[in-house]
RNA sequence: CGGGGUGUAGCGCAGCUUGGUUAGCGCGCCUGCUUUGGGAGCAGGAGGUCCCGGGUUCGAAUCCCGGCACCCCGACCA
Protein backbone atom coordinates (compact mmCIF):
# COMPACT_ATOMS: atom_id res chain seq x y z
CA UNK A 1 0.00 0.00 0.00
CA UNK A 2 1.17 2.96 -1.25
CA UNK A 3 1.44 6.59 0.88
CA UNK A 4 -1.00 7.69 -2.64
CA UNK A 5 -3.26 6.95 -4.81
CA UNK A 6 -1.37 5.65 -7.84
CA UNK A 7 -1.36 7.24 -11.35
CA UNK A 8 -2.85 4.42 -12.75
CA UNK A 9 -5.48 3.58 -10.84
CA UNK A 10 -6.91 7.58 -10.55
CA UNK A 11 -5.24 10.59 -11.77
CA UNK A 12 -6.89 13.31 -10.22
CA UNK A 13 -7.22 11.13 -7.30
CA UNK A 14 -3.42 11.42 -7.05
CA UNK A 15 -2.94 14.66 -8.09
CA UNK A 16 -5.64 15.53 -4.89
CA UNK A 17 -3.57 13.30 -2.86
CA UNK A 18 -0.48 14.94 -3.32
CA UNK A 19 -1.69 18.71 -2.83
CA UNK A 20 -2.31 17.29 0.37
CA UNK A 21 0.23 15.00 1.50
CA UNK A 22 2.95 17.40 0.29
CA UNK A 23 1.24 20.45 2.44
CA UNK A 24 0.92 22.44 -0.47
CA UNK A 25 -2.85 23.55 -0.43
CA UNK A 26 -6.00 22.79 0.42
CA UNK A 27 -9.97 24.07 -0.38
CA UNK A 28 -11.09 28.25 0.77
CA UNK A 29 -13.75 28.46 2.51
CA UNK A 30 -15.63 29.89 -0.34
CA UNK A 31 -16.05 27.53 -3.72
CA UNK A 32 -13.80 28.12 -5.96
CA UNK A 33 -11.14 29.36 -4.03
CA UNK A 34 -7.44 27.93 -2.67
CA UNK A 35 -5.38 28.31 0.30
CA UNK A 36 -1.51 28.05 -0.50
CA UNK A 37 -0.11 26.86 2.23
CA UNK A 38 3.80 27.58 2.84
CA UNK A 39 5.52 24.93 0.90
CA UNK A 40 2.94 25.74 -2.62
CA UNK A 41 3.78 29.16 -1.87
CA UNK A 42 7.58 29.25 -1.68
CA UNK A 43 7.18 27.21 -5.17
CA UNK A 44 5.03 29.89 -6.48
CA UNK A 45 8.09 32.47 -5.35
CA UNK A 46 10.78 30.66 -6.70
CA UNK A 47 8.74 30.87 -10.25
CA UNK A 48 7.72 34.46 -9.71
CA UNK A 49 11.31 35.04 -9.20
CA UNK A 50 12.74 33.57 -12.17
CA UNK A 51 9.91 34.72 -14.21
CA UNK A 52 10.37 38.09 -12.89
CA UNK A 53 13.62 38.31 -13.80
CA UNK A 54 13.40 37.18 -17.41
CA UNK A 55 10.33 39.66 -17.58
CA UNK A 56 12.36 42.55 -16.66
CA UNK A 57 15.75 41.18 -19.02
CA UNK A 58 13.02 42.21 -21.54
CA UNK A 59 12.90 45.51 -20.55
CA UNK A 60 9.73 45.41 -18.97
CA UNK A 61 8.75 47.67 -15.63
CA UNK A 62 6.30 46.30 -12.61
CA UNK A 63 3.35 48.43 -11.76
CA UNK A 64 0.21 47.99 -10.01
CA UNK A 65 -3.41 48.75 -10.78
CA UNK A 66 -6.26 48.67 -8.82
CA UNK A 67 -8.08 45.19 -7.77
CA UNK A 68 -11.92 47.08 -8.50
CA UNK A 69 -12.93 48.01 -12.53
CA UNK A 70 -15.72 50.19 -13.28
CA UNK A 71 -18.57 47.54 -15.03
CA UNK A 72 -18.37 50.11 -18.02
CA UNK A 73 -14.83 49.59 -18.88
CA UNK A 74 -15.70 45.99 -20.14
CA UNK A 75 -18.31 46.93 -22.27
CA UNK A 76 -16.42 49.07 -24.33
CA UNK A 77 -14.78 45.90 -26.21
CA UNK A 78 -17.32 44.24 -27.48
CA UNK A 79 -15.58 40.69 -27.60
CA UNK A 80 -13.89 41.43 -24.58
CA UNK A 81 -16.89 41.91 -22.55
CA UNK A 82 -18.90 39.00 -24.21
CA UNK A 83 -15.67 36.79 -23.34
CA UNK A 84 -15.20 38.10 -19.91
CA UNK A 85 -19.29 38.50 -18.22
CA UNK A 86 -20.20 35.60 -17.60
CA UNK A 87 -17.18 34.69 -15.57
CA UNK A 88 -17.29 38.24 -13.85
CA UNK A 89 -17.67 39.03 -9.64
CA UNK A 90 -19.45 42.04 -9.60
CA UNK A 91 -19.00 44.58 -6.69
CA UNK A 92 -22.95 46.38 -6.23
CA UNK A 93 -22.70 47.22 -2.97
CA UNK A 94 -20.46 49.05 -0.82
CA UNK A 95 -19.95 51.14 2.41
CA UNK A 96 -23.78 49.39 3.24
CA UNK A 97 -25.11 51.38 0.16
CA UNK A 98 -25.85 50.22 -3.44
CA UNK A 99 -23.28 51.64 -5.37
CA UNK A 100 -24.26 54.05 -8.28
CA UNK A 101 -22.49 51.77 -10.78
CA UNK A 102 -21.28 48.45 -10.25
CA UNK A 103 -17.23 47.66 -10.18
CA UNK A 104 -16.20 44.21 -11.47
CA UNK A 105 -13.39 42.83 -9.75
CA UNK A 106 -10.96 42.07 -12.40
CA UNK A 107 -10.85 39.10 -14.24
CA UNK A 108 -7.81 40.73 -16.12
CA UNK A 109 -6.51 44.06 -16.68
CA UNK A 110 -6.06 45.09 -20.19
CA UNK A 111 -9.06 47.77 -19.61
CA UNK A 112 -8.29 49.49 -16.56
CA UNK A 113 -4.51 49.50 -18.01
CA UNK A 114 -5.74 50.53 -21.53
CA UNK A 115 -7.21 53.65 -19.87
CA UNK A 116 -3.85 54.94 -18.32
CA UNK A 117 -1.63 53.91 -20.85
CA UNK A 118 -3.97 55.81 -23.18
CA UNK A 119 -3.56 58.76 -20.58
CA UNK A 120 0.35 58.22 -20.27
CA UNK A 121 1.25 57.82 -23.98
CA UNK A 122 1.24 61.12 -25.92
CA UNK A 123 4.78 60.86 -28.65
CA UNK A 124 5.85 58.26 -30.64
CA UNK A 125 8.70 58.85 -28.03
CA UNK A 126 6.80 56.85 -25.63
CA UNK A 127 6.95 54.05 -27.22
CA UNK A 128 6.91 51.17 -26.67
CA UNK A 129 4.98 51.53 -23.30
CA UNK A 130 6.16 48.25 -21.44
CA UNK A 131 4.52 47.37 -18.27
CA UNK A 132 4.17 44.22 -15.97
CA UNK A 133 1.86 43.31 -12.75
CA UNK A 134 2.15 40.97 -9.84
CA UNK A 135 -1.72 40.46 -8.99
CA UNK A 136 -4.87 38.39 -8.19
CA UNK A 137 -7.55 37.88 -10.44
CA UNK A 138 -10.98 36.56 -10.03
CA UNK A 139 -13.17 34.96 -12.56
CA UNK A 140 -16.07 33.11 -11.69
CA UNK A 141 -15.42 29.57 -12.85
CA UNK A 142 -18.04 26.84 -13.26
CA UNK A 143 -15.82 24.04 -12.42
CA UNK A 144 -12.67 24.88 -10.13
CA UNK A 145 -9.78 22.56 -9.87
CA UNK A 146 -7.01 23.64 -6.97
CA UNK A 147 -4.04 25.09 -8.96
CA UNK A 148 -5.66 24.59 -12.44
CA UNK A 149 -8.70 26.33 -12.17
CA UNK A 150 -9.36 28.64 -9.46
CA UNK A 151 -12.15 31.36 -9.05
CA UNK A 152 -9.51 33.27 -7.73
CA UNK A 153 -5.68 32.78 -9.18
CA UNK A 154 -2.30 35.00 -8.87
CA UNK A 155 -0.42 35.75 -11.65
CA UNK A 156 1.85 38.22 -13.59
CA UNK A 157 -0.07 40.03 -16.54
CA UNK A 158 2.48 42.25 -19.01
CA UNK A 159 0.59 45.14 -21.20
CA UNK A 160 2.56 46.67 -23.56
CA UNK A 161 2.38 49.46 -26.14
CA UNK A 162 3.84 49.72 -29.15
CA UNK A 163 4.40 51.58 -32.60
CA UNK A 164 3.19 49.77 -35.07
CA UNK A 165 1.69 45.88 -35.41
CA UNK A 166 5.96 44.38 -36.33
CA UNK A 167 6.73 45.90 -33.28
CA UNK A 168 3.95 44.57 -30.93
CA UNK A 169 4.33 41.24 -32.48
CA UNK A 170 8.23 40.64 -32.24
CA UNK A 171 7.80 41.76 -28.47
CA UNK A 172 4.75 39.36 -27.51
CA UNK A 173 6.85 36.33 -29.67
CA UNK A 174 10.04 37.40 -27.40
CA UNK A 175 8.09 37.18 -24.37
CA UNK A 176 6.71 33.82 -25.67
CA UNK A 177 10.23 32.61 -25.98
CA UNK A 178 12.52 34.21 -23.93
CA UNK A 179 10.48 34.61 -21.00
CA UNK A 180 7.90 31.76 -21.27
CA UNK A 181 9.89 29.00 -23.34
CA UNK A 182 12.92 29.22 -21.81
CA UNK A 183 11.70 29.27 -18.14
CA UNK A 184 9.36 26.27 -18.59
CA UNK A 185 12.02 24.32 -20.53
CA UNK A 186 14.94 25.38 -17.94
CA UNK A 187 13.83 25.83 -14.54
CA UNK A 188 10.62 23.72 -14.67
CA UNK A 189 12.04 21.18 -16.92
CA UNK A 190 8.47 20.90 -18.66
CA UNK A 191 9.34 20.94 -22.79
CA UNK A 192 6.32 22.92 -23.41
CA UNK A 193 4.33 22.59 -27.70
CA UNK A 194 4.81 26.27 -28.66
CA UNK A 195 2.35 27.68 -30.96
CA UNK A 196 -0.22 29.72 -32.33
CA UNK A 197 -4.09 29.29 -31.07
CA UNK A 198 -7.18 28.84 -33.47
CA UNK A 199 -9.78 31.45 -33.90
CA UNK A 200 -12.10 29.28 -31.52
CA UNK A 201 -9.30 29.05 -28.46
CA UNK A 202 -8.41 32.63 -28.97
CA UNK A 203 -8.07 35.48 -26.04
CA UNK A 204 -11.65 37.60 -25.82
CA UNK A 205 -10.01 40.91 -27.64
CA UNK A 206 -6.87 39.75 -29.50
CA UNK A 207 -6.20 39.11 -32.88
CA UNK A 208 -3.79 36.69 -32.57
CA UNK A 209 -3.04 34.33 -29.15
CA UNK A 210 0.26 32.27 -28.43
CA UNK A 211 0.54 29.39 -26.51
CA UNK A 212 2.48 26.84 -24.48
CA UNK A 213 1.49 23.73 -23.78
CA UNK A 214 2.45 21.19 -21.18
CA UNK A 215 2.02 16.95 -21.20
CA UNK A 216 0.72 15.73 -17.96
CA UNK A 217 1.64 12.75 -16.72
CA UNK A 218 -1.41 11.22 -17.96
CA UNK A 219 -1.09 12.65 -21.55
CA UNK A 220 -3.33 15.28 -21.12
CA UNK A 221 -2.28 19.11 -22.12
CA UNK A 222 -2.42 22.15 -19.75
CA UNK A 223 -1.95 25.95 -21.39
CA UNK A 224 1.05 27.13 -18.95
CA UNK A 225 1.16 30.48 -20.60
CA UNK A 226 -0.06 32.75 -23.28
CA UNK A 227 1.06 35.75 -24.88
CA UNK A 228 -1.34 37.89 -27.34
CA UNK A 229 -1.59 40.43 -29.97
CA UNK A 230 -3.93 42.50 -29.46
CA UNK A 231 -4.22 44.64 -32.38
CA UNK A 232 -5.90 47.76 -31.92
CA UNK A 233 -8.58 46.76 -30.59
CA UNK A 234 -8.08 48.10 -26.81
CA UNK A 235 -6.40 51.26 -28.34
CA UNK A 236 -9.57 52.44 -29.90
CA UNK A 237 -11.36 52.32 -27.32
CA UNK A 238 -9.28 53.37 -24.78
CA UNK A 239 -7.29 55.72 -26.81
CA UNK A 240 -4.36 54.45 -26.19
CA UNK A 241 -2.51 56.90 -29.50
CA UNK A 242 0.09 58.89 -29.82
CA UNK A 243 1.35 61.98 -32.21
CA UNK A 244 3.99 60.28 -35.13
CA UNK A 245 7.61 61.46 -36.29
CA UNK A 246 5.47 63.02 -39.16
CA UNK A 247 2.66 64.94 -36.93
CA UNK A 248 -0.01 62.46 -37.22
CA UNK A 249 -2.17 60.77 -34.94
CA UNK A 250 -2.19 57.00 -34.90
CA UNK A 251 -2.93 53.85 -32.83
CA UNK A 252 -0.87 52.40 -30.93
CA UNK A 253 -0.76 48.53 -31.15
CA UNK A 254 -0.83 46.73 -28.00
CA UNK A 255 0.37 43.09 -26.20
CA UNK A 256 -0.63 41.11 -23.26
CA UNK A 257 0.57 37.90 -21.81
CA UNK A 258 0.61 36.18 -18.80
CA UNK A 259 1.45 32.78 -16.44
CA UNK A 260 -0.09 32.17 -13.21
CA UNK A 261 -0.48 29.80 -10.00
CA UNK A 262 -1.49 26.59 -12.72
CA UNK A 263 1.72 26.62 -13.24
CA UNK A 264 2.24 24.63 -10.23
CA UNK A 265 -0.21 22.65 -10.89
CA UNK A 266 1.43 21.76 -14.27
CA UNK A 267 4.65 21.11 -11.98
CA UNK A 268 2.65 18.43 -9.94
CA UNK A 269 1.46 16.71 -12.82
CA UNK A 270 4.36 17.00 -15.56
CA UNK A 271 7.02 15.48 -13.03
CA UNK A 272 5.14 14.15 -10.03
CA UNK A 273 4.97 10.04 -9.84
CA UNK A 274 3.39 7.54 -7.13
CA UNK A 275 5.89 8.45 -4.26
CA UNK A 276 4.38 12.08 -4.99
CA UNK A 277 6.15 15.65 -5.88
CA UNK A 278 9.49 15.87 -7.61
CA UNK A 279 10.74 19.17 -8.24
CA UNK A 280 13.94 20.21 -10.58
CA UNK A 281 16.51 22.00 -8.78
CA UNK A 282 17.08 24.70 -10.53
CA UNK A 283 13.39 25.76 -9.43
CA UNK A 284 13.20 23.57 -6.00
CA UNK A 285 13.05 26.35 -3.14
CA UNK A 286 14.85 23.34 -0.63
CA UNK A 287 17.31 21.60 -3.01
CA UNK A 288 18.99 19.63 -0.50
CA UNK A 289 17.57 18.31 2.99
CA UNK A 290 20.20 17.09 5.38
CA UNK A 291 19.20 14.20 7.30
CA UNK A 292 20.28 13.52 10.78
CA UNK A 293 19.39 9.83 11.27
CA UNK A 294 20.27 9.27 14.63
CA UNK A 295 20.03 10.99 17.82
CA UNK A 296 23.87 11.41 18.40
CA UNK A 297 25.86 14.25 18.82
CA UNK A 298 28.54 13.85 16.03
CA UNK A 299 25.34 13.01 14.01
CA UNK A 300 23.58 16.18 14.90
CA UNK A 301 26.93 18.63 14.61
CA UNK A 302 27.85 16.84 11.36
CA UNK A 303 24.34 17.26 9.48
CA UNK A 304 24.92 20.86 10.84
CA UNK A 305 28.55 21.71 9.32
CA UNK A 306 27.42 20.07 6.10
CA UNK A 307 24.10 22.31 5.76
CA UNK A 308 26.38 25.21 6.27
CA UNK A 309 29.14 24.19 4.02
CA UNK A 310 26.40 24.13 1.22
CA UNK A 311 24.37 27.07 1.96
CA UNK A 312 28.46 28.56 1.36
CA UNK A 313 28.57 26.91 -1.88
CA UNK A 314 24.86 28.80 -3.22
CA UNK A 315 22.67 25.77 -2.20
CA UNK A 316 19.49 26.06 -1.15
CA UNK A 317 19.51 23.34 1.69
CA UNK A 318 17.80 22.77 4.88
CA UNK A 319 18.68 20.28 7.47
CA UNK A 320 16.04 17.76 9.15
CA UNK A 321 17.24 16.94 12.83
CA UNK A 322 13.84 15.62 14.00
CA UNK A 323 15.66 12.54 15.94
CA UNK A 324 12.24 11.80 17.51
CA UNK A 325 10.30 11.17 14.52
CA UNK A 326 11.44 7.68 13.01
CA UNK A 327 13.54 7.66 9.73
CA UNK A 328 10.95 6.19 7.59
CA UNK A 329 8.60 8.59 7.82
CA UNK A 330 10.97 11.34 7.31
CA UNK A 331 12.10 9.79 4.22
CA UNK A 332 8.80 9.88 2.75
CA UNK A 333 7.82 13.06 3.73
CA UNK A 334 10.86 14.47 1.79
CA UNK A 335 10.09 12.48 -1.07
CA UNK A 336 6.16 13.52 -0.82
CA UNK A 337 7.56 17.01 -1.33
CA UNK A 338 9.86 16.24 -4.42
CA UNK A 339 13.00 17.92 -2.54
CA UNK A 340 15.37 17.04 -5.91
CA UNK A 341 18.33 15.57 -3.37
CA UNK A 342 18.46 13.78 0.33
CA UNK A 343 21.55 13.29 2.22
CA UNK A 344 21.64 10.78 5.22
CA UNK A 345 23.97 11.45 8.20
CA UNK A 346 24.24 8.23 10.55
CA UNK A 347 26.70 7.00 12.64
CA UNK A 348 27.63 4.12 10.10
CA UNK A 349 28.30 6.89 7.45
CA UNK A 350 30.51 8.61 9.60
CA UNK A 351 32.51 5.95 10.62
CA UNK A 352 33.60 5.89 6.90
CA UNK A 353 34.11 9.69 6.59
CA UNK A 354 31.09 9.26 4.34
CA UNK A 355 27.65 10.29 3.97
CA UNK A 356 24.36 8.35 1.54
CA UNK A 357 23.03 10.55 -1.18
CA UNK A 358 20.14 9.57 -2.05
CA UNK A 359 18.76 11.01 -5.51
CA UNK A 360 14.75 11.37 -5.57
CA UNK A 361 13.90 11.33 -9.27
CA UNK A 362 15.64 7.67 -9.45
CA UNK A 363 15.32 6.97 -6.06
CA UNK A 364 19.38 5.14 -6.34
CA UNK A 365 21.39 6.30 -2.92
CA UNK A 366 25.10 5.92 -2.99
CA UNK A 367 27.48 6.92 -1.08
CA UNK A 368 29.64 10.31 -1.10
CA UNK A 369 32.59 11.32 0.85
CA UNK A 370 32.85 14.06 3.36
CA UNK A 371 35.18 15.95 1.76
CA UNK A 372 34.64 17.69 -1.21
CA UNK A 373 30.79 16.78 -1.11
CA UNK A 374 29.81 20.28 -1.92
CA UNK A 375 30.92 19.96 -5.62
CA UNK A 376 29.49 16.57 -5.43
CA UNK A 377 25.96 17.92 -4.41
CA UNK A 378 25.86 20.91 -7.45
CA UNK A 379 27.03 18.30 -9.99
CA UNK A 380 24.58 15.50 -8.94
CA UNK A 381 22.04 18.36 -8.63
CA UNK A 382 22.45 20.08 -12.42
CA UNK A 383 22.39 16.13 -13.64
CA UNK A 384 19.10 15.37 -12.19
CA UNK A 385 17.79 18.62 -13.93
CA UNK A 386 19.12 17.41 -17.27
CA UNK A 387 17.44 14.09 -16.52
CA UNK A 388 13.98 15.13 -15.40
CA UNK A 389 14.11 17.36 -18.71
CA UNK A 390 15.15 14.39 -20.61
CA UNK A 391 12.45 12.09 -19.24
CA UNK A 392 9.72 14.85 -19.82
CA UNK A 393 10.92 15.53 -23.42
CA UNK A 394 11.11 11.31 -23.78
CA UNK A 395 7.51 10.83 -22.79
CA UNK A 396 5.98 13.86 -24.79
CA UNK A 397 7.63 12.23 -27.85
CA UNK A 398 6.45 8.96 -27.19
CA UNK A 399 3.26 10.27 -26.59
CA UNK A 400 2.38 12.42 -29.39
CA UNK A 401 1.00 10.21 -32.80
CA UNK A 402 1.42 11.62 -36.48
CA UNK A 403 -2.44 11.11 -37.31
CA UNK A 404 -4.34 11.93 -40.91
CA UNK A 405 -7.45 11.02 -40.11
CA UNK A 406 -9.98 12.51 -37.30
CA UNK A 407 -10.76 9.06 -36.04
CA UNK A 408 -7.04 8.58 -35.50
CA UNK A 409 -6.97 11.71 -33.44
CA UNK A 410 -9.63 10.72 -31.26
CA UNK A 411 -7.56 7.59 -30.90
CA UNK A 412 -4.43 9.15 -30.28
CA UNK A 413 -5.89 11.73 -27.91
CA UNK A 414 -6.94 9.10 -25.29
CA UNK A 415 -3.38 8.76 -24.11
CA UNK A 416 -1.44 11.56 -25.51
CA UNK A 417 -0.72 14.73 -28.58
CA UNK A 418 -2.63 14.22 -31.52
CA UNK A 419 -0.12 16.03 -34.82
CA UNK A 420 -2.30 16.24 -37.80
CA UNK A 421 -2.18 18.57 -40.70
CA UNK A 422 -4.50 21.56 -39.73
CA UNK A 423 -6.06 21.19 -43.47
CA UNK A 424 -7.62 18.41 -42.91
CA UNK A 425 -9.26 19.67 -39.47
CA UNK A 426 -10.47 23.30 -40.32
CA UNK A 427 -13.39 24.80 -37.89
CA UNK A 428 -15.62 21.65 -39.20
CA UNK A 429 -13.25 19.32 -38.04
CA UNK A 430 -12.36 21.72 -34.50
CA UNK A 431 -15.55 21.14 -33.80
CA UNK A 432 -16.37 17.63 -34.16
CA UNK A 433 -13.11 17.14 -32.39
CA UNK A 434 -14.92 19.05 -29.46
CA UNK A 435 -17.51 16.40 -29.17
CA UNK A 436 -14.85 13.96 -27.94
CA UNK A 437 -13.71 16.72 -25.43
CA UNK A 438 -10.67 17.50 -27.93
CA UNK A 439 -9.46 20.94 -29.17
CA UNK A 440 -6.78 22.16 -31.01
CA UNK A 441 -4.23 23.11 -28.69
CA UNK A 442 -2.30 24.79 -31.20
CA UNK A 443 -0.92 25.46 -34.69
CA UNK A 444 2.69 25.13 -35.91
CA UNK A 445 4.50 25.62 -39.26
CA UNK A 446 5.95 22.02 -40.40
CA UNK A 447 9.28 23.51 -38.93
CA UNK A 448 8.14 23.68 -35.75
CA UNK A 449 7.93 27.96 -35.76
CA UNK A 450 5.21 29.81 -35.15
CA UNK A 451 2.74 30.77 -37.78
CA UNK A 452 1.88 34.49 -38.64
CA UNK A 453 -1.77 33.20 -39.46
CA UNK A 454 -3.90 30.32 -39.43
CA UNK A 455 -4.50 30.33 -43.21
CA UNK A 456 -1.06 29.54 -43.98
CA UNK A 457 -0.66 26.48 -45.92
CA UNK A 458 0.93 23.18 -44.52
CA UNK A 459 0.25 23.95 -40.88
CA UNK A 460 0.63 21.32 -38.33
CA UNK A 461 -2.40 21.00 -35.44
CA UNK A 462 -1.56 19.85 -31.71
CA UNK A 463 -4.88 18.08 -30.69
CA UNK A 464 -5.65 16.76 -27.21
CA UNK A 465 -7.42 16.44 -24.16
CA UNK A 466 -6.84 19.10 -22.20
CA UNK A 467 -7.15 20.65 -18.13
C1' C B 1 -27.80 25.97 -15.78
C1' G B 2 -28.84 20.29 -16.70
C1' G B 3 -27.80 15.27 -14.45
C1' G B 4 -25.96 12.42 -10.11
C1' G B 5 -24.22 12.34 -4.99
C1' U B 6 -22.88 13.83 0.05
C1' G B 7 -23.37 16.70 4.77
C1' U B 8 -21.70 12.84 11.95
C1' A B 9 -14.26 14.88 15.80
C1' G B 10 -8.73 18.01 12.00
C1' C B 11 -9.23 14.08 7.75
C1' G B 12 -11.70 9.48 5.97
C1' C B 13 -16.04 6.91 7.36
C1' A B 14 -19.88 3.57 10.23
C1' G B 15 -24.52 4.19 12.78
C1' C B 16 -30.23 6.01 10.02
C1' U B 17 -33.85 0.82 7.08
C1' U B 18 -36.84 -0.80 12.39
C1' G B 19 -36.41 6.49 17.06
C1' G B 20 -34.48 4.60 23.21
C1' U B 21 -28.46 4.32 28.23
C1' U B 22 -22.65 7.92 27.92
C1' A B 23 -22.86 8.57 19.26
C1' G B 24 -18.66 4.78 17.42
C1' C B 25 -14.20 3.18 14.21
C1' G B 26 -9.47 4.19 11.41
C1' C B 27 -5.82 7.96 10.60
C1' G B 28 -4.03 12.34 12.81
C1' C B 29 -3.25 15.07 17.67
C1' C B 30 -1.43 15.15 23.27
C1' U B 31 1.38 12.49 27.53
C1' G B 32 4.72 8.54 29.07
C1' C B 33 8.00 4.50 28.14
C1' U B 34 10.53 1.58 24.54
C1' U B 35 12.15 2.77 19.57
C1' U B 36 14.64 5.43 15.26
C1' G B 37 19.43 3.14 8.47
C1' G B 38 12.32 3.23 4.63
C1' G B 39 5.37 5.66 6.82
C1' A B 40 7.50 2.34 14.78
C1' G B 41 5.11 -0.38 19.23
C1' C B 42 2.49 -0.39 23.79
C1' A B 43 -0.35 2.20 27.50
C1' G B 44 -3.16 6.34 28.79
C1' G B 45 -5.73 10.87 27.02
C1' A B 46 -8.01 15.24 24.53
C1' G B 47 -11.36 16.40 20.85
C1' G B 48 -18.71 16.43 18.70
C1' U B 49 -24.03 22.89 17.48
C1' C B 50 -24.57 14.63 14.28
C1' C B 51 -25.23 21.20 8.00
C1' C B 52 -29.39 24.88 9.42
C1' G B 53 -34.68 25.83 10.63
C1' G B 54 -39.31 23.87 11.71
C1' G B 55 -42.56 19.56 12.72
C1' U B 56 -44.05 14.53 14.81
C1' U B 57 -42.94 12.09 19.62
C1' C B 58 -42.40 10.97 26.53
C1' G B 59 -37.77 10.80 23.58
C1' A B 60 -34.78 12.45 16.96
C1' A B 61 -28.08 11.72 14.10
C1' U B 62 -32.28 8.33 12.86
C1' C B 63 -39.05 9.76 10.74
C1' C B 64 -41.63 14.24 7.97
C1' C B 65 -41.40 19.35 5.61
C1' G B 66 -38.43 23.48 4.10
C1' G B 67 -33.68 25.70 3.34
C1' C B 68 -28.29 25.93 2.74
C1' A B 69 -23.54 24.19 1.51
C1' C B 70 -20.12 21.19 -0.80
C1' C B 71 -18.46 17.24 -4.25
C1' C B 72 -18.59 14.54 -9.05
C1' C B 73 -20.11 14.43 -14.60
C1' G B 74 -21.15 18.21 -19.07
C1' A B 75 -20.73 23.71 -21.56
C1' C B 76 -16.44 28.01 -20.03
C1' C B 77 -11.31 29.09 -18.80
C1' A B 78 -4.44 31.24 -17.06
Amino acid sequence: MGVLTSQSEDFPKWYQDVLNKAVLAESGPVRGTMVIRPYGYSIWERMQAEVDQRIKACGAENAYFPLFIPMSYFEREAEHVEGFSPELAVVTHGGGSKLEEPIAVRPTSETVIGEYMGRWIQSYRDLPLLLNQWANVVRWELRPRTFLRTSEFLWQEGHTAHIDQEDARRYAVRILEDVYHDFMVNVLAIPVVVGRKTAKERFAGAINSMTLEGMMGDGKALQMGTSHELGQNFAKVFSIDYLSDKGAQELCWTTSWGVSTRMVGGLIMAHGDNNGLQVPPVLAPTQVVVIAIKDDPEVIETAGRIEAELREAGVRVRVDTRVDTSFGRRATDWELKGIPLRIEVGPRDLAQQEVTIAVRATGVKSKASLSGLSNKVSETLSEIQSKMLAFAIERRDERTAECSTLSEVVEAAGSGFARIEWDLVGEKGEAELARSAITVRCLQRSDGSLPYSEDEPGLVAYCARAY
